[in-house]
This record gives structure tokens, C-alpha cells and sequence, in this order.
RNA sequence: CGGGGCGUAGCGCAGCCUGGUAGCGCACCUGCCUUGGGCGCAGGGGGUCGGGCGUUCAAAUCGCCCCGCCCCGACCA
């Protein structure tokens, strides 16, 4: 995994932020502030997303939320990940309106049916009724095929690869933070091609990408897939994605790229000639990774004291918390914070009036991946106690080396916290061989008391199949790209012979 | 969109059944004291009880309507 890219930098955009409110040991509050994850763990996540101050709901406006500083500088830098892969593989990013005519949505048969009972509608502007309302962007495939319209005449205009970062509105009948919200952000890549083979190449590329970011940014291990007919994107030829597993073994779709064939193409007339002389429509792709990733990065490390961030995503990659009581050991030990904190890249945690525990609860529920303790022993000592959010480890280290050993710790904590995800997934995953056993794996499993599995079974694609895992809430995820078991097999339902396994799985 | 729960100070809640001065803990402010995992003591500030309409001499409390949040289901990144 590339490690590299572990200082603090120009990512480091937090301020000192507003306390948070904290009981945990307090005498009159006995329960703890976050839900234990055996307990509820869909509590577990909102108090996580609460108390690390990433999110919080809109309240006042349905189904949205407020995207707070702490969870705002995380989508910044992975923002930063995928917009520098996007534009070393020759991707430009542009911006289209929020606002599209109803009719283009229309347009292409299957996406209008998909898309249809989630949209939200504007009808009335600057205080007349307009003669066509426009839907607020589910996605922009629509008005973006208009405009590939507008542009591409040859073979020579080809590839058009654009990106743009926006925000869509969906109108979801149920809302967690940031897994499912009404608003979310995202980028969406829109790729027009002259041939399939090379829009093909470019969905595989863009999921290659998706699958890099996940594993070695976020450390989030993913499998990479394609959809079944029934789960794919309204109006695509094929639909590919990455699936990582929460610590309920829960199915997370992490990030989709799509075929879109030349569905897009025939529905908004994108011709271009090509070398020979002929009109053909192009072959378009779509892709996209939104907001939902944090909900993803939460739940695949996050523990009960709360938020865990891996360093290479984290907006504060470490802290240093001074510890005095006399006001000449104040003075030394501040001092001597402040070189080693600017030595090192730390934040100094100087906050008047709150005691050190105070503050390393606090640094803790935001995930803040390392947290330095300098007190008078340790400047009588010329050593600092480093502090690792992933383990809980706490250990002495001379002064001299702090910034060795600070970097090894977060690099060591990023890898060690891809391999634990990656140990779980593999312990998770089973095998079945027939309906009734993929049934009894998965049935008693839910999002609040966890028991997911991913389950490994041979299955047909057909919307018929995935209906029957429907009647007990499963789906198939994905079918592997690579096969890591044991080829061709049985249908569990059609008793078909089938390439190779699918996942099947609960999922948010 | 159906079922359930909830909405009272920044946060967590009590009060509602049985109508009659708006309460508690934490947080916050001031002072002293403390600081290696959520210090302590004393004093203090803070509320259109989610909104509207109604019943009543009187509504946080009773009735009707609306809004929002959370959980569970059906739809979805």
C-alpha cells in the first residue's frame, strides 16, 4: 500500500473547535454518551457522527443534513484523492446547471422509470407557473447527453471526459447521515467514447480507481463487481461497483460506474462521424463516489469511544495535549509543546480551563489518529508519551525521535487498520450452496443488530432471482470481477449452471 | 408512504394521567481551587414548553389539525 503523503500540511484546515459536550464519567449521567455498537448499532453510528461533530440533521429542512467543519475537511481530502486520480487519467471537470427540464428526464425510458418517484420538482418561479417545470438533478446524465449533443460532430471530438462535483436531490423516503440523505454531494464523470471496447476500458478504469482510494486512502477494503440486471443504474447497458462490509455485515455500495451503451446517446441524438465516414451514436459512461463514503469510512473503523479516522484521511493527523499544574511548569511545558508540536506537524491543544482528560476524550471521539502527552515528567525525562487511537497504546518515546516515531505510527495505524477491515470482511464471508442455506445465514441479520454475512452462492442473473432474495431482504451485491473460489456452479434457484459465485448480502 | 416513539434552556431529561408561580443534571458566566483519562466549592445568567386552532376563569398539561426528528417496514447512492 502507498503510504506516503502522511503529513499534516496544507490538509490541516481545523481550527480549535467548540467543546463538546461530555458525561461519560460524570455523576449524574450513567449512560455513556455512545451507544455500544453490540447494543444498537444503528444508534452507535448517529452518536458517532454526533459526538465526533461530522454531521448533525437539518432539523428544520426534511432528510438533509449539516455537513459540519470535522466531516466537511474529511470530504475535502477525499475530494483531493479522486480529483488528482481523475486528472491524471485526462479528465477535466466542469459544471452543469442543478435546474433540468422535466421533459429530458423523460427521455430515455428506463431512467425516467427509475428515477421518477424520487424526484423533486419546480413548478413555480419568480412567482409565475412555469410553461415546463424543472426537476432539481437526481444526476446530470440527461442534460449532459443534451450538451455531447451540441459538441461532438467527429471522431476527432472523441473521448469527451468530464467530471463535475455537485450536489443532487433525491428524494428518499428514509434518511440516515450521509448513507442516505435527500441532498448529498458527489462527483459524477460522464465519458463519451467511439467505441464500446473503449467505453468499457474507461468504466473498469474509473473502477480500478474507486476500488485504490477505498483500500489504500481510506482503508476500506472493497470488491469490485458488476450489478445484476435488477440492481443497475435506470438506463444503463451494465453497472459496476465497489462493496465494502460494515462492522454489522452490512453491504455498503461504496462507489458504481456505469456502461451506459449508446442508450444516452440515442435518447439526446449524440452522432459523431466516424473514420469511415458513417454516423454512429457514441458509447457513453457514468460514474460516481459521494458524501455516502463517510457513512462507510464510520462504520468500517469506528469503535465505541467513537470516531477512528485513518491518518491518511484525517484532517488533524495528531494533537499534542500539555500537562502542568504550577504556573513555572506551565511556562516549560508550553514551550517545549510548541517546538515539538511545530517539529513534528501537531496541533497543540492550549485550550485555558479543561483538564488533559477532558481533552484527550475529546480528541478521541473525533478520531484523531495520534495524541502526544507532554507533562513535567516527561520534560524532566526528555520523553513524550505518544498515544495511538486505533490501539489504545500508549508509549513513552524519547523527545530526540518524536517525529520518527509519530510518522511510523500513523503509517503503521493506516496499514493496520486496512488489515483489520480485510480480516473481518474474509471472516464474514461464507459459502452456500443452496437457497435455503443463503437464507438461514442472512435472515435474523439487521442494521441494528448486525449479523450480516457476505454470502458467497452461485445465482442466475435474472430479476427474478433477486426477487426471491428480496422476500428475506437480501440482495445480490455484485458478481465478482475475479473469481477467488471455485468457478462455475449450480443456480441456487434456477438450478442453472452460472459463471462463478455472487455476493449476497443485507445492505444499507 | 404505513406502523411505533419523541418534540419542555445549548445537551440529556422530569413535569402532562388528575389544568393553577417553569423544574433537575450537565454545559455556560464570575470567583477561588485544580490539571498524567471527563476536578471541586460558592454564586449567577439563560425558556414565545415544535407550530396553529379550540375547550376553560386559567393550558406544557385536555381536544383537533399541521410540522419536524428517531426507530421499524415497503422504495433507493
Amino acid at each position: 500500500m502507498d503510504s506516503g503523503n502522511l503529513d499534516q500540511g496544507s490538509l490541516e484546515r481545523a481550527r480549535l473547535p467548540p467543546s463538546v459536550v461530555s458525561w461519560r464519567f460524570t455523576r449524574h449521567m450513567a449512560e455513556s454518551p455512545i451507544t455500544a455498537r453490540s447494543q444498537d448499532f444503528a444508534t452507535w453510528y448517529q452518536d458517532v457522527v454526533l459526538q465526533g461533530d461530522m454531521a448533525e440533521p437539518a432539523e428544520i429542512v426534511k432528510g438533509c443534513m449539516v455537513i459540519k467543519a470535522n466531516g466537511y475537511a474529511v470530504w475535502e481530502v477525499m475530494q483531493r484523492e479522486f480529483d488528482d486520480r481523475f486528472k491524471r487519467t485526462n479528465h477535466q471537470n466542469v459544471y452543469f446547471p442543478l435546474l433540468i427540464p422535466q421533459s429530458f428526464l423523460k427521455k430515455e425510458a428506463e431512467h425516467v422509470e427509475g428515477f421518477s418517484p424520487e424526484l423533486a420538482v419546480v413548478t413555480i418561479a419568480g412567482g409565475k407557473e412555469l410553461e415546463e417545470p424543472y426537476v432539481i438533478r437526481p444526476t446530470s446524465e440527461t442534460i449532459i447527453g443534451h450538451f455531447f449533443a451540441k459538441w461532438i460532430q467527429s471522431w476527432r471530438d472523441l473521448p469527451v471526459l468530464v467530471n463535475q462535483w455537485a450536489n443532487v436531490v433525491r428524494w428518499e423516503l428514509r434518511t440516515r447521515m450521509f448513507l442516505r440523505t435527500t441532498e448529498f454531494l458527489w462527483q459524477e464523470g460522464h465519458t463519451a467514447h467511439s467505441t464500446h471496447e473503449e467505453a468499457l476500458e474507461e468504466v473498469l478504469r474509473i473502477l480500478d480507481i474507486y476500488a485504490e482510494v477505498a483500500e489504500s486512502v481510506m482503508a476500506m477494503p472493497v470488491i469490485k463487481g458488476v450489478k445484476t440486471r435488477a440492481e443497475k443504474f435506470a438506463g444503463a447497458l451494465k453497472s459496476y461497483s465497489i462493496e465494502a462490509m460494515m462492522q454489522n455485515g452490512l453491504a455498503l455500495q461504496a462507489g458504481t460506474s456505469h456502461d451506459l451503451g449508446q442508450n444516452f446517446g440515442k435518447a439526446f441524438d449524440v452522432q459523431f462521424q466516424n473514420k469511415e465516414g458513417q454516423l454512429d451514436y457514441v458509447w457513453q459512461t457514468s460514474w460516481g463516489v459521494s458524501t455516502r463514503l463517510i457513512g462507510g469510512l464510520i462504520m468500517t473503523h469506528s469503535d465505541d469511544k467513537g470516531l477512528v479516522l485513518p491518518p491518511r484521511l484525517a484532517p488533524v493527523k495528531s494533537v499534542l495535549v500539555p500537562i502542568y499544574r504550577k504556573d513555572e511548569e506551565k511556562s516549560a511545558v508550553l514551550e517545549a509543546a510548541h517546538r515539538i508540536a511545530a517539529e513534528v506537524g501537531a496541533k497543540v491543544d492550549d485550550r485555558e480551563g479543561q483538564t488533559p482528560g477532558a481533552k484527550f476524550f475529546h480528541w478521541e471521539r473525533r478520531g484523531v489518529p495520534v495524541v502526544l502527552e507532554l507533562g513535567p515528567r516527561d520534560l524532566a525525562s526528555g520523553k513524550i508519551v505518544l498515544k495511538r487511537r486505533d490501539t489504545g497504546a500508549k508509549e513513552p518515546v524519547e523527545q530526540s525521535v518524536v517525529k520518527e516515531k509519530l510518522a511510523a505510527a500513523l503509517e503503521d495505524t493506516q496499514t493496520s487498520l486496512f488489515a483489520r477491515a480485510k480480516d473481518r470482511l474474509k471472516a464474514n464471508t461464507v459459502l452456500a450452496n443452496s437457497l435455503e442455506e443463503v437464507q438461514s445465514i442472512l435472515k435474523d441479520a439487521t442494521a441494528e443488530k448486525g449479523g450480516g454475512k457476505f454470502v458467497m452462492a452461485h445465482i442466475k442473473d435474472d430479476p427474478d432471482c433477486d426477487a426471491v432474495l428480496k422476500e428475506f431482504k437480501a440482495t445480490v451485491r455484485n458478481i465478482p470481477l475475479v473469481d477467488e473460489y471455485d468457478g462455475p456452479g449450480k443456480c441456487i434457484i434456477t438450478g442453472e449452471t452460472v459463471d462463478h459465485r455472487a455476493v449476497i448480502a443485507k445492505a444499507y
